[in-house]
DNA sequence: ATTCACTTTGCAACCGGTTGCAAAAGATGT
DNA sequence: ACATCTTTTGCAACCGGTTGCAAAGTGAAT
């Protein structure tokens, strides 16, 4: 059906060989033999088969992009940047939904299977141990949004979430709020253990300060919004740190449908600075998260894994 | 370095041929050889490599999935039913951010050259053409969120868009309203243009209603919002009908800055039904586009081209 | 014209699998 | 025990490319 290599070399009367390294740089090609070359694969619309390559080369270009959080809008920007940083540099995005029900094994071993060059794991609340499974198969890998560990099992890029949470709370004492809280997303992300973790430390600093903290089921509005109804069921500490954007549009819902107002009655800092933040209509406080940056350096520290493993 | 077929055969003392067979389903292999051959791949750690077996199965599994559609929130929950939808039937999304930059032959090239088993685009924004750029290579190709055509290039699965301008009309016009506009997205969109065309259609019918209309520079919160901003400068419509849900976001939050409401002071539906739409803050009406049946008949569809060309 | 160094080309083996075909092994019937 | 039919196995060729190596070609210098 479609032209092989074999085809355009019989066309245009050399070895397959020629034709090979005529459509690889760097390769000791002739111009004339080029010029044959490439006017017969013109002529039969011939582009070398990938895979195929991939075979002798043992490079695939195909980078495992993992993620378990496509309800977080968060990820929309973060899925953009990844797949463009990956193009860019002439790679290729295998995708990877990693939602509850799937066996986190089988991921590994199906990327395994396609040969992938190198596996990013976009996510704060996977287990850490789940990323270095590819690392234990020899599969360069990256975990964005990851914990830092000092003696990590794995690159890690992301924001030192510690100094995040400890950020928002000096930034709540230095207006004068007394009685703070962490609302946090599910206990078992590292994200959000750390942010509160580094919110508590500086509270803690400050003697004439407290701090209460509650978790939300999930990174999500309708989770943000459960545990802030809840919260504002009894009394409520004067601001809240929320550990992710969208908890906090959650919680500024569930505030405005107390008739209360933020920052009137109640301070909100949110976390991530999404794009949706900003808009006119939702106009959350937010630390920035530097998305681009991360991403980017996500995507070079992949590169530069696996030009020297 | 990893297992090949090879050393799984020299392990267990059989032909390479058996290795193979042992791990293909249907074919002819004895009960005990199966267990003879697993026990040795189990031993070694072996999985077949995937795409070595394409190149003579001539199937990949890999499904490239086109979008440019990287700022609407409505394409992560598609982005999260695709990829569930393909894996669950063992099938991989090669994703392609096709960016304003990128050249859309360059991607046709590309994914043939990964001899993806099909390609789905996932945008009503892009040019009917570009699907049937794959078609012509003879790969099968859905178009999600396309055009309906009666003589179409390619297979679109998608909401009536014209309809689903008359069912805004209709729904407008029982409430009472007038003069009725709508705020479309970018003109060169298909699917705006259909929900006009549908909308004004319906509004033809009814004598006493007028109907205008306007376009923003794109499916973006910001040019929804601006687009309201400058048509409230002069005398507004009763209600809007607006293209989709993120740029009905953006026209409340104008709406909402020059201190009119919604519903009170003007009407707006949107179109998508996005999850957000009905976040209590932002508690948009809308038109639901049922995704989910959407993007499992896309896969569906794919699926069944694949089977039988 | 010959030598020598350097570039270009083709041969053949290989990457990691699959598969048509024929031989070997088992099962069945008498 | 033998003939016959069915299942299982191995051989070898192939999928679409790449690459080490040696042979062929090119150009400059002698």
């Amino acid at each position: 059906m479609v032209a092989t290599l074999k085809d355009v070399a019989l066309r245009a009367g050399v070895s397959p060989s020629a034709v090979s390294r005529a459509f690889t740089d760097g390769a000791s090609v002739s111009a004339k033999m080029r010029r044959k070359v490439e006017k017969a694969a013109a002529e039969l619309g011939y582009s070398p088969n990938f895979l195929a390559r991939s075979l002798t080369t043992r490079q695939t270009k195909l980078i495992g992009l993992v993620s378990n959080n496509f309800h977080n809008p968060i990820f929309l920007e973060v899925f953009d940047l990844f797949t463009r940083g990956l193009q860019d540099r002439g790679l290729r995005p295998l995708l990877v939904n990693l939602s509850d029900e799937t066996d986190p094994e089988h991921s590994v071993r199906m990327l395994q299977q396609y040969s992938v060059d190198g596996v990013i794991v976009a996510s704060s609340t996977l287990p850490p141990a789940f990323a270095k499974g590819f690392r234990d198969k020899g599969i360069p890998v990256v975990n964005t949004f990851g914990r830092y560990a000092s003696s990590p099992d794995v690159h890690v890029v992301g924001i030192d979430n510690a100094v995040a949470g400890s950020v928002a709370a000096k930034t709540m004492i230095a207006r004068g709020y007394k009685r703070l809280s962490f609302l946090g997303g599910p206990e078992s992300a590292t994200s959000t253990m750390d942010r509160f973790r580094g919110f508590a430390d500086e509270i803690a600093k400050h003697a004439d300060v407290t701090c209460t903290h509650s978790f939300a089921a999930a990174y999500t509005f309708q989770a943000g919004r459960a545990e802030m109804l809840r919260l504002l069921e009894s009394a409520p500490a004067e601001a809240y740190f929320c550990g992710d954007d969208v908890l906090s549009i959650g919680a500024l819902s569930a505030i405005k449908d107390k008739g209360l107002t933020v920052p009137g009655d109640i301070g909100i800092i949110g976390l991530n600075d999404m794009e949706m933040a900003s808009w006119e209509n939702i106009n959350l406080t937010t630390i920035r998260q530097p998305i681009r940056e991360i991403v980017d350096s996500s995507v070079e520290l992949m590169v530069a894994m696996m030009d020297q493993p």
